[in-house]
RNA sequence: GGACGAUUAGCUCAGUUGGUUAGAGCGUCUCGCUUACACCGAGAAGGUCGAAGGUUCGAGCCCUUCAUCGUCCACCA
């Protein structure tokens, strides 16, 4: 790829360059860490969030496929073993929701397919349309190993997911129980807590004559099934009735209802009583556990009233209402009706009204003691992962979300009816299998399947025949919530349990989990968990949180609103390196970003920009550019460069090890575009004899470019450097700072001269002085230049004061930029700061420098005595005594300084 | 009801242990097609850092209170 003539276009075109770039890293096997030049003993592996088998890319995705393949991208120059890992997620419900949706247009529902035939329409749909997602992801430039490439559905994955099960099952963590559950009648399925979503409501809040009380509630049909009522302990109107039963009839019958004392209910609110339905509640069925209350489910999981709800058994739970609220009315049961609003809880993925009910169902027990792991629990593991620091959370507030939310987790329930998932890996024999009947009152556990009943067979590879009696055995029909497969994503990705290929030892626990604030419950909260448990180490040491990107005025991005920025079409446009600068400049964790089509654009300008450096460069360098030798800076100008090269390097350097990617990503640009471009490239034209110096400002900057902007700079980096096919900026050596850094007498220096020029132009621009003419010669002439010209060099002057620099050696390159053509000479910038210098009032900075003074001095003395108490330095930690000596010590320095500059003032 | 975040130029935001004159990009206004780049260059205007107190020699940054906006969590039936 190497070039043969090394004129560039005249603007850069991603359309041309991207897919063959992109070919050409894939081609050469780079994005395996096994194939990787030299010795790399230090991992940095990165887990793909995997999107949807089904979905395709949205913003979202294009930013953390940026910031992901930024890390890996510098990881990789940096020397370590870099794997991201990609892989696509089955999305149980989302999924098949998807599919039922695309069977309903032809008119079918999931029944006419049964289940194998479902779930291989779920399967064909899934093949058909993965690969749009893969191509997407290869698009943003991805450097993923898709060697490696899993899906959260795949054999291995399965093998995973029933070794977790039977593992975690053995250890009493999961056991099958007649539990309230929240379930969706649209999926026919349960959902885990999280998997709720609240929507704000107004309900009508209805008053009944309950017995010897008046409830509140909105749901009137659920009073069906109560079984007590529950008052304040405190409450006074309702002291007496506090352990009493009672009956009240709604219709059905009559029902026994007790009356309980409860901390949880509100005095203030409705009549300060509650009815206590403890099957279709989950505040109700805490009480009722408290209680020990009996339960009675009224409603079925299709929605419809039971048989328990006598006359209205059948009827869907709006019709009950509506017949039952009339017929009490017209029994004159009801004393009022109002209106309030109320959070009604709704599926998240289908929006469909949850139903609390209890149900038979499998759960995780996140509250018992694990032998083999020190007798810690789910809960109690998954914390101290996060406490103990082996989990730093980005930002670091999220870590107090984390503890809240593993704090009050509650046992997860991980049964889903739905077809398409994971099968639960449970075998029960027809013949000797008793299934436990529903415990009759709450919190009595003794109907939980646990480990060890016969007939219960729980397995990784599915049994033939009963082991207790030889008999036929059928599966459980349940598959497992996705995120218990999801959970596992770090370990089984990587060959767990049996790691054949060595990998699992090299790369786990991995280094980094990037991903979006949303789903740090979801997910992150799950793969610690299952982590911990399976491998008694962490998934990762580092989480990064990325914010949602919004849209320019800070809405969400949303069909209805039209405002949707579509990475791929805006990439086509733009260039992919301008959309991922876009989404990586201005980004930080935790926090939301606004898009818009403007900021790309500015960033494509950027990438032309970087083009056109390049352009330029190659076109001064004589014979072919090296880059690699660091160059002898001849002049001012050179030293400057240099040493703000090397200041960039190291800052950049340390922002991205700490997981700071937009700073750099700033100091880049306004290294490249405001101090490389704009003075040292006009410096270079005048100067001239720049070939080394050129070349490796060059190469430096492609690579400190490349994470960022991977498709412009290697294209550069071909056209330019690359010395054969196998040659590419990808796995170029990360830059090092130089030993010279940049000296202040060089740095001052260079600032006195930048400013003088811009004092000249300035002066140029105001005075709308033509070109050509030189300011020296007009200085002496006309007294409006003289004024103007010791005015703006009133700060150059006290500058130059302090500042050991010669003008003579840059005189060149002075009159050439320091306006349109030739304007003035150094000479006479020289003669104006001289002049300016003797004018100025020198009176308003020496007060202000005194002022300085006195306070650095003051500012020393609370430090001598601080530090000559002895007090202090005893109690103090040696740390704390290090900064406040550090202190000290800047505070001398400033005051040698200021005395210095003092004395030139006089 | 709890917790957290935000508030800095017209707009979008930097500002990491408190330290010289608070920065950038966009937008606005002048000027300029100078052979790398008009997807460009030169220059300018624009800020009592949400409010009020406090700590300090010194506060955009630390403390207290308040205001507005936003997010998450929670058992008002």
């Amino acid at each position: 790829m190497a070039a043969e003539h090394r004129e560039l276009p005249k603007a850069y075109d991603p359309k041309g360059v991207e897919g063959r770039i992109y070919e050409a890293w894939e081609g050469s096997g780079l994005f395996n860490p096994d194939n990787l030049p030299g010795e790399r003993t230090e991992p940095f592996t990165i887990m793909m969030p995997p999107p949807n088998a089904t979905g395709t890319l949205h913003i979202g995705h294009a930013m953390f496929l940026t910031l992901e393949d930024l890390m890996t991208r510098f990881h990789r120059m940096r020397g370590r073993a870099a794997l991201w890992l990609p892989g696509t997620d089955h999305a149980a419900i989302a999924t098949n929701t998807k599919v039922e949706k695309l069977l309903a247009k032809d008119g079918k529902t999931k029944y006419d397919l049964g289940r194998d035939g479902f779930i291989e329409r779920v399967k064909e749909y899934i093949e058909g349309s993965r690969d749009t997602i893969r191509k997407q992801i290869r698009k943003m430039g991805s450097s993923c190993d898709w060697s490696r490439e899993a899906f959260t559905f795949d054999e291995q994955r399965n093998r995973v997911v029933r070794e977790m099960f039977v593992r975690m099952f053995n250890d009493g963590l999961i056991y099958r129980g007649y539990r309230i559950v929240n379930w969706c009648p649209r999926c026919e399925s349960t959902l885990a807590d999280d998997e709720v979503e609240y929507k704000e409501e107004s309900t009508t809040l209805v008053y009944l004559k309950y017995g010897p009380f008046t409830v509140a509630t909105t749901r009137p049909e659920t009073k069906l099934g109560d079984t007590a009522v529950a008052v304040h302990p405190d409450d006074v109107r309702y002291k007496d009735m506090i352990g009493q039963t009672f009956e009240v009839d709604f219709g059905i019958g009559l029902q026994q209802i007790r009356v309980i004392a409860d901390e949880g209910v509100d005095m203030e609110f409705g009549t300060g009583v509650v009815g206590i339905t403890p099957a279709h509640s989950a505040v109700d069925f805490a009480m009722a556990e408290r209680n020990q209350l009996p339960m009675k489910k009224v409603i079925g999981e299709d929605g419809k009233m039971t048989a328990l709800a006598g006359k209205y058994a059948g009827l869907p739970v709006n019709e009950a209402r509506a017949k039952l609220v009339k017929e009490l009315k017209s029994k004159g049961l009801i004393e009022k009706e109002e209106e309030m609003s109320h959070k009604l809880s709704m599926c998240y993925r289908c929006n469909t009204a949850i139903e609390p009910l209890t149900s038979r169902q499998w759960f995780v027990d996140v509250n018992r003691p694990v032998e083999s792991r020190r007798g810690k629990t789910l809960k109690e593991m998954s914390l101290e992962a996060v406490r103990g620091g082996g989990i730093r959370i980005l930002p670091e507030r999220f870590e107090k979300v984390y503890f809240n939310w593993m704090e009050n987790l509650h046992d997860w329930c991980v049964s889903r009816q739905i077809w398409f998932g994971h099968r639960i890996p449970v075998w029960y024999c027809k013949s000797c299998y008793v299934e436990k009947g529903a415990p009759e009152r709450v919190g009595d556990t003794s109907g939980y399947e646990r480990a060890g009943q016969s007939g219960l067979i729980t397995a990784v590879d599915a049994p033939e025949t009963c082991p207790d009696c030889g008999g036929e055995i059928e599966q459980d029909v349940d598959t497992l919530d996705t995120w218990f497969s999801s959970g596992t994503w770090t370990f089984s990705t990587l060959g767990w349990p049996d790691d054949p290929k060595g990998d699992l030892k090299k790369f786990h626990p991995t280094q980094c989990l990037e991903t979006g604030y949303d789903i740090l419950f979801f997910w992150i909260a799950r793969m610690i968990l299952m982590t911990t448990y399976a491998l008694d180490e962490v998934p990762f040491e580092t989480v990064y949180l990325h914010g949602l990107v919004r849209d320019e005025e800070g809405r969400k991005m949303s069909k209805s609103l039209e405002n949707i920025i579509d990475p791929l079409d805006v990439a086509e446009k733009y260039g992919t390196d301008a959309v991922r600068l876009s989404l990586t400049i201005g980004n930080s964790p935790g926090n939301d970003l606004r898009m818009s089509e403007d900021k790309i654009a500015y960033y494509r300008n950027f990438a032309n920009k970087l083009w056109n450096i390049s352009r330029f460069i190659l076109l001064n360098v004589e014979g072919r550019p090296d880059g690699t030798k660091v160059p002898e800076p001849k002049t001012l100008a050179d030293r400057w460069i240099l040493g703000r090269l090397s200041a960039v390097i190291t800052s950049v350097t340390a922002d991205i090890e700490a997981y700071n990617f937009s700073r750099p990503g700033e100091t880049l640009r306004d290294f490249t575009w405001n101090e490389l471009a704009d003075w040292y490239l006009e410096i270079a034209k005048v100067e001239g004899d720049k070939s080394e110096m050129l070349s490796y400002l060059l190469l430096n900057v492609l690579k400190l470019w490349h994470p960022f902007m991977p498709f412009v700079t290697e294209e550069i980096y071909q056209l330019a450097f690359s010395g054969d096919e196998r040659d590419f900026l990808m796995v170029a050596e990360w830059p090092r700072p130089s030993e010279s850094n940049l000296d202040g007498e060089t740095n001052n220096g260079m600032i006195l001269l930048q400013e003088a020029v811009v004092a000249a132009r300035n002066i140029r621009s105001e005075l709308g002085i033509e070109a050509g003419r030189k300011l020296d010669e007009l200085f002496v002439r006309d007294d409006e230049v003289a004024r103007r010209l010791t005015e703006q060099f009133k700060n150059i002057a006290s500058l130059a004061r302090f500042s050991q620099v010669s003008l003579s050696d840059s005189s060149s390159w002075m009159t050439a930029i320091s306006g349109a053509r030739t304007t003035t000479t150094s000479g006479g910038i020289q003669l104006a700061i001289t002049i300016a210098g003797d004018n100025i009032d020198q009176s308003a900075i020496k007060e202000k420098k005194e002022k300085e003074l006195e306070d650095a001095r003051k500012y020393a003395d609370t430090q001598h005595r601080k530090l000559d108490n002895a007090d202090f330095v005893a109690r103090a930690p040696a740390a704390v005594i290090e900064t406040e000596r550090r202190k000290l010590a800047e505070v001398e320095d400033r005051i040698t300084k200021l005395e210095d500059q003092l004395k030139s003032l006089r």
